[in-house]
DNA sequence: AGATAAAATGATATAACATAACAGTCAACG
DNA sequence: CGTTGACTGTTATGTTATATCATTTTATCT
């Protein structure tokens, strides 16, 4: 299976993940407004994450918006898991993999090319549950994210 | 007498951790200064992270401080890795382990309480390194955090 | 001690990220 | 076709962080 596999320099195929998005809102009753198409849209379309204020300024060359519409739209989005917050970068990314994955991917994001790359990690979060278990902490969210050169970023000059 | 509540059960000692910085600081020829004592012993007093201008208003009950002042004690501690930043909170906490941990560690951070438990994880990252690996990314700081509650919220009403 | 260079802090302004509150609009459904 | 609830618009403000430049403090050398 070779669905759009994002990384350094690969451009994503926007058009797919949008629909794919469609198709799961139809399912779950949730409405894919034209707002929330645009947002995840420009997402699915961007390299790099983008924060709100930078995807409202792509939507305004459209259309005139508020930051606040678009932080509704990111809301319904992660909601809707078809998103992801970067958290180190106060940013915003489209979900590379199907949705409804329920661990926490891991995100590599580069300092040089500022893309992200999104590896699946159960393994790794099942070896950690011991150790929380063991504190007795019930977890609810986890922010695992990683900061560093991507391969690219490294054998360039 | 002047040991800091910290709802873990493992209580901090603030005057423990200032003077173990202030012989870290002087074994490296780093300037622990009035103010960067004063912050560090705000976050080593408090139960929980306390951002930027938290740190601040109590400084401020002392000595008029600006927000920036905060922010350049607060950078020049976590460079000397006597705090940690807690990202999803947008706040700082004093490291409670010795310092000198090279593997970055886990932090469970209560939604009830706000305590926050540092949790250090070596194996947890080794495992995960294998898979960065394959990606050929080289990792320069990671951040793992996971929200939750816990032990003590959840066995409270 | 005085000169001086580096580091730290003060002061002000502004950038960047995020939410509150309320009014208006649109779509779904009886 | 009118009510209801979800969505969006608008304005204002709150929160977190950095830029810039002036001033003070500290370390070091002579």
């Amino acid at each position: 299976m070779n669905i759009e596999r994002r990384s350094t320099g690969s451009r994503r195929a926007s058009a797919a993940l949008v629909s794919r998005a469609e198709r799961l809102c139809h399912d779950q009753n949730l409405r894919f407004t034209p707002m929330r198409r645009r947002v995840l849209a420009e997402l699915a379309a961007s390299p790099e994450p983008l924060t709100a204020y930078d995807l409202a300024d792509r939507v305004r060359e459209e259309k005139r918006v508020a930051p606040v519409t678009v932080y509704r739209a990111l809301e319904f989005l992660l909601d809707a898991k078809l998103i992801h917050r970067i958290v180190i970068r106060n940013a915003y990314t489209a979900c590379d993999h199907a949705p409804h994955h329920d661990a926490t991917p891991v995100f590599l994001v580069c300092t040089r090319c500022g893309t992200v790359e999104e590896v699946p990690s159960e393994a790794f979060q099942r070896d950690l549950s011991e150790t929380i278990a063991e504190a007795g902490f019930r977890p609810k969210s986890r922010v695992f994210e990683i900061e560093g050169e991507c391969a690219k970023c490294h054998a360039a000059p």
